[in-house]
DNA sequence: CAGCGCGTTGTGAACGGTCACAATTGTGAT
DNA sequence: ATCACAATTGTGACCGTTCACAACGCGCTG
């Protein structure tokens, strides 16, 4: 009982006009469901979609209305958990709103790495742009493309010139801080993310900004690189050459290296040393000890994103609050000050 | 010094043709690289794209020539360290072959969330599609909606009709089983994944397998969602209801929720109990105890899908091996069995 | 010198939608 | 019954590219 098309190729929005007796454009504001069309034509036409499973071809819309209704998406290091999920998210939310998503990920942070994957995104007609690496030499290269769409950049901390939105990477660093004060600490070090990353960045102002406040005394960072591996060698680093009771991770990657290296070393944790994350990422709680961490919400950032931009690509702006608050998950790493090597002078 | 342009719109072929004083199919000549092109010709147009900073109109192109180059990538829990590192490098390989990737997420896996996400992909007239997320319905669903591109799956062993390409993990849950064996231990537990993945019920049948020729006892397998979550509960409660020697855990995730817990018993790992993951993410080598465990490359899988969806997209298909074999990782999670509540009675 | 063939370039019509505008139909008031 | 006006529908052009085909120029052959 199938109705027979003449062609071969898809069934075109003018094959559903003809079998339902109407013309194209009419089949096309039925699309669009434009307010004006009788209610018997708009069932008559809708059926004869249905009979042909015609789809609208995104290609043509694209063509002539100049709208992708695709997002993309900048991303490096996106197996990490915490970017993943963010992906995800955002992936989620676009599509919930009818949107596409195209990603794009940076292998190395070189500028020609980024205008070509910003390049890649660009060919899609992308109509506005997530930042998830956001490492200060990509708005740079933002810039410099003269990039015309709108964009959010996630966990930015308003750096750019653009709407950033993130969790309060400062805030964040100074409650794991002040959590190790309050626990008596006062030799702390920060092993701190690579400081192109402007999270990685803020985070170490907010510790140093605390640690100032209780006007401690200020111990050089380590610059690390997020992973787990840098984490466990700056650990035994550490023990050789520094000395300190406390240490506050830029991430939990990078506390679980550590852990894993004063543990090596004989240490208990937290009596001999106490050891802060940032992320909480979903194992932390299973290491050993469990991790004393900053839980920042990922997929909730980027289900943001998409609301923001999407505001931004529609004209109406989204009022959101841009800034989420993170929160402090004390568990197993960390405890009151003991001498160890230093430290413990206080009231 | 820059050529004025009577449109405000971006720059067509019709106006790259008219400043270099040539017809628009000599321009589309020269961005597809006809061979019969004079040289100076060629030059000539090119500088004017560049000067017009010409971007080729991808809708108009993929309306005529029906070629969207996308591929998608249809994924569950893409969160995780495996899928997640796999769907990057599935990107990285679409975007170096010209490619471009849209990824759809099943939040839940009921027929209704797939075959939304297929539509979603299907709407951006993709070329070819992996799956990543392996599991049997997800192929119900896409028979039944006669999806016509060429589709890989990832980690399927050959289960669906199309081509699979997967770590080979009937091989890989072999070897660790055999490891755990050759250790001495006879009391054996599994803790696998859900089995309507179609890589858990795999992993599952390596484990009965290599167990059956080993001619050991039965232990029923405990069947997990892959969680650390997990893994923490059913590590507790096998401690309560079972006598086993070591676990196997079919992914990581849920080896270190059986840490978790048999640390909290007051177990030592390993001379009370040995514990083998699947997966070796890159944490693990850092958890206490670090884990022994079966590594497979995910980047490398990524990457060959690919390679393998384009050959059949572009009608020649690459004769690549498709399974790939993992490789056995001992840490100090697993040691030589002992006695524990049972077990050992061997030679 | 006509004619052939090849390399190179041009012409006009698709592709499948939307847009602007015109045309038709229906409805209520006069 | 008539008219104004709104609701509904139709017509043709256009978006930017590729495709099929025609045409041009030029050297070479006979």
């Amino acid at each position: 009982m199938k109705t027979q098309l003449p062609k071969d190729r898809a069934p075109s929005i003018r094959d559903v006009a003809r079998l339902a007796g109407v013309s194209h454009q009419t089949v096309s504001r039925v699309l669009n469901n434009h307010p004006s069309i009788r209610e018997t034509t708009r069932a008559r036409v809708t059926a004869v979609m249905e009979e042909l499973q015609y789809r609208p071809n995104r290609a043509a819309r694209m063509l002539v209305t100049r709208h992708s209704r695709t997002i993309g998406v900048l991303s490096s290091t996106s197996a990490q958990y915490g970017p993943a999920s963010a992906i995800a998210a955002i992936e989620d939310a676009a599509r919930e709103a009818g949107y596409y998503v195209n990603t794009a990920n940076l292998s190395t942070v070189d500028q020609e790495s980024i205008s070509g994957a910003l390049g890649h995104l660009m060919d899609q007609a992308i109509e506005g742009l997530v930042v998830i690496a956001p490492q200060v030499r990509v708005f740079d290269v933002l810039a410099r493309m003269s990039i015309d769409v709108p964009y959010v950049s996630l966990q930015s901390t308003g750096h750019a010139g653009q709407r950033a939105l993130s969790v309060d990477q400062i805030a964040g660093a100074r409650m794991a801080t002040r959590h190790l004060i309050e626990l008596g600490h006062r030799e702390i070090i920060h092993l701190a993310g690579p400081q192109d990353w402007i999270e990685a960045e803020a985070r170490m102002r907010g510790f140093l900004g605390e640690i100032d406040s209780a006007e401690l005394p200020t111990n050089p960072p380590v610059l690390g690189d997020w992973t787990a591996n840098f984490g466990f060698r700056a650990g035994r680093e550490l023990l050789r050459t520094r000395e300190f009771s406390a240490v506050f991770a830029a991430n939990d990657e990078m506390a679980l290296g550590l852990l894993h290296a004063f543990r090596d070393a004989g240490l208990d944790i937290p009596r001999d040393v106490s050891v802060v994350g940032f992320d909480d990422i979903p194992d932390a709680q299973h290491w050993w000890p469990p991790l004393t961490t900053v839980r920042q919400d990922f997929r909730e950032i980027g289900r943001r994103a998409v609301e923001v931009l999407l505001g931004e690509v529609s004209g109406n702006p989204v009022a959101a609050r841009l800034q989420l608050l993170p929160e402090l998950v004390v568990r197993g790493s960390t405890g009151r000050a003991r001498s160890l090597a230093g430290s413990v002078t206080q009231a």
